[in-house]
RNA sequence: AAUGCAAGCUGGCUUAUCGCCCCGAGUUGUCGGGGAGGAAAGUCCGGGCAACAUAGAGCAUCGUACUUCCUAACAGGAAGGUACCCUGACUUGUUGGGGUAACAGAAAGUGCCACAGAAAAUAAACUACCUCAGCCCGACUUGUCGCGCAGAGGGAAAGGUGAAAAGGCGGGGUAAGAGCCCACCGCUCUGAUGGUGACAUUGGAGGCACGGAAAACCUUACGAGUUGAAAGGCCAAAUAGGUCACGUUCAUGAAAGUGAUUAGCGGCUCGCUAAUAGUUUUUAACUGGCGUGAUUGGGUAGGCUGCUCGAUCCUUUGGGUGACUGAAGGACUAGAUAAAUGAUAAGCACUCUGACGGUUCCGUCAGAGAACAGAACCCGGCUUAUAGGCUUGCAUUUAAU
RNA sequence: UGCCCGAUGGUGUAACUGGCAACACGCUUGAUUUUGAUUCAAGAAAGUCCAGGUUCGAGCCCUGGUCGGGCAA
């Protein structure tokens, strides 16, 4: 049933939305992760919105950049059941921020942890409400 | 056969599971088709396309520079010329092969050429050389020779430098010399022949005047309007603006307010907001404010378009030495936009290493490797980066005949 | 996507029209001082981002590349 789909309106792609997260949202660092996340459940969307990115610093090759992100996003798509049940919003951008391109595998375990403590954040910050 | 150099081509394939973008069906289960490169890169040139500007000419600025051709155009390419370099052959100065060249003008003008050197660009001064007559000294053959000094003249041959030294080399000539004269080479001017042309071959004359550097300024000839898809076009929330329509009432009170009514909004037995000021012709009208609704131009957020069928690609064939081009037939071949074209697993093929069998080249097993690199409006080039493989040419080495 | 600058000792800057790469701070050594600072004297430290070319000769001129910075939404 598309449980392991990765449409665009999963996808962050407003650029208003965008500049919100990054002059208002909080952020935690988890190797090779930072995330920068802004739980929002008045949007209208209707799926937690995501955004990738890669340095050009770190990778000055557009081959690198490219096959970080394809990685990430496969390991995203692979996992993000972990965040997905009930129904939740919110905007997330994973900042990649190590200067090796490390193999899928490691992403994959990596970014487990990231979305394990993104869940726990979003209970936490629901219990205060 | 190996190695090296140069040029050209190629730049892994298959299956399974889970996905991404576009198109077409279908209908909201899905199904079918397509999905990176030779450089997509650097952004170095040239065009298309678009908007704006624009009488014509000149100047300035920038660029190009042997010739002819190709092309939409070019600083690109093809063919050729000239100069230089490498290499082979022999007839030893000719020829075969390969490579390099920002290859117009230094006799239009201005400026530069450090150090060294006599002198660094109108060739003049200096040293040295030669001749003449004079003085001093020395020798002897006693009027000659040699050295030195100052004078008059000849002339530009010699002068350790330097990147570069004022036509080269040989002969004649002379007191000594000098294109002073001669032959050859080179240079300048001029004619003939061949070639579309660069230029080549050759005849005549001149008699050295003309160093390098234009990648110093510059001159000549030719060319160039500016800005780039974030161009340009279309649609268009919200907010403020313009125009029009409707409403803006009553009671009480000194006032704040309270109550009713009307209009609007919301969470709709209730709550909130508004019901105002001025002028006059004063039971009404006009102007402004406020509220609501309609409409309107520009246009923000955002979206659509531009966007992929084009100087296109493939095959056959005609023309041309070639770059290229004519004709016929066929094909549709990425269009993303915080930016798709992927991840994982297995196998095959390729290369290397190790082990074993066999034996000089194969088989099996194990491990490792597989480049440079990612479209962003589209084309033609150039430049730069590229593991491995293939083809052709040249050179060298080894082996066999 | 388009455009414009720059690169010189450890650091910050010079080098005119092409002719021996200079200055300051810092560093090292010595002297002065009881010791340190100051001061004085001496010294080391680049061959000019890389690769070609023009030229007798290149930091400077030309071509290509690398890296860094900036501008336009």
């Amino acid at each position: 049933m598309g449980r392991f789909t990765f449409k665009k309106e999963e996808r962050l792609s407003k650029e208003k939305t965008i500049q919100e997260l990054f002059n208002r949202g909080s952020y935690f660092c988890l190797y090779p992760f930072k995330v920068v996340y802004m739980i929002n459940p008045d949007q209208s969307a209707t799926k937690p919105q995501v955004l990738i990115s890669v340095s050009s610093r770190n990778f000055p090759r557009a081959v690198d950049r490219n096959l970080i992100k394809r990685r990430i996003r496969e390991a995203y798509r692979l996992q993000k059941e972990i965040i997905h049940h009930g129904s939740k919003r919110g905007a997330f951008a994973f900042l990649y921020t190590s200067k090796t391109i490390l193999p899928f595998a490691e992403i994959k375990n990596k970014l487990f942890l990231v979305l394990g403590k993104i869940e726990k954040l979003d209970l936490d910050s629901e219990v205060k409400k």
